[in-house]
DNA sequence: GCGGCAG
């Protein structure tokens, strides 16, 4: 049971609550989704507040309701985890452990006459522990893949609301635990300093309003994997948004131009490739992930 | 229109 909670309201209106605005605390609303699984109603809501960024996923059922709080350098775990499970055979799916600060977040797979079910635990010291659980779906995984597919959304989206100025203010989020996973170095780039030759001409005024800025945040990524570097850059022209990967090796340079309408295609594409190769790739997990042996019997 | 969790 979860007794009436002070502060935060539910939030259940969520198609009412972005006009509204009235409810509950201070925290900003970045970015809502809603996903329906058989007859539960999940509640993604990445917020913000002066301590930071988080997502918060709710289960809500008939007569429960639950709610996890990921912090924001958790999404991408998410993500892979979900991609795991929805990737993985039945026979060789393991539970997993996250951990994230002081939190630890428990996957576990189970099964009734109703169906598969993933049980995702939240355990922290000051909370009692909190549950939500997925149903695998009716057809193959269509539920664990339909949430993956918003996590996937919502990663990709989060990354859009990093600004310069907020990134300092907020270490955590930084991708720190993912520049242990490639082997290789994972740097932040900075509008001021781009570390790309700016041949392109991506800081061309676009006459759309909101969406122009997402394209002149300067949101630059650089990885260096063997002699290559590769750098990422969002750019946008009168033509949309785009994410320009561009290889370099020596005084050679290539890119390829990924209108952004592609790009959560292309994240579950490399995710996919990601998953089928994770044994080759040294120490891809296990910075923050754990497999929990089965009982030997 | 379910039902799993944990206690």
């Amino acid at each position: 049971m979860e007794g009436s909670s002070g502060g935060v309201g539910g939030g259940g209106s969520a198609s009412a609550s972005a006009a509204g605005g009235g409810g509950g605390g201070n925290d900003v609303e970045l970015l809502c989704k809603t996903l329906q699984v058989e007859h539960k109603l999940f509640y993604f809501d990445l917020k913000e507040n002066p301590r930071g960024r988080y997502l918060k996923i709710s289960e809500k059922t008939s007569a429960t309701r639950s709610t996890i709080i990921v912090p924001f350098s958790g999404i991408s775990w998410f993500l892979d985890l979900f991609n795991y499970y929805v990737n993985s055979d039945e026979q060789d799916i393991f539970s997993k452990e996250l951990q994230l600060d002081t939190k630890v977040f428990y996957f576990d797979i189970g099964e009734n006459r109703r169906g598969r079910f993933l049980k995702v635990s939240e355990a922290s010291v000051s909370r009692n522990r909190s549950t939500i659980i997925v149903p695998a779906g009716s057809s193959r995984d269509e539920g664990w893949a339909a949430f993956r597919n918003i996590l996937a959304e919502i990663n990709e989206a989060s990354r859009l609301f990093i600004l310069p100025n907020q990134q300092s203010s907020e270490p955590s989020e930084r991708l720190v635990g993912l520049s242990d996973d490639v082997g290789a170095g994972f740097i932040s780039g900075h509008s001021s300093q781009p570390a790309t030759t700016s041949e392109l001409s991506i800081d061309r005024p676009v006459e759309l309003p909101a969406q122009d800025e997402i394209g002149n945040m300067g949101v630059s990524k650089v990885i260096r994997a063997d002699q290559k570097r590769f750098f990422f850059d969002l750019g946008s022209n009168n033509r949309g948004h785009f994410l320009r990967i561009s290889e370099v090796a020596g005084s050679d340079r290539s890119s390829i131009i990924l209108p952004l309408s592609g790009l959560k295609q292309f994240h579950e594409i490399v995710g996919h490739f990601v998953e089928i190769t994770k044994d080759r790739i040294e120490g891809m997990t296990s910075a923050n992930v754990r497999t929990v042996e089965p009982p030997q019997r």
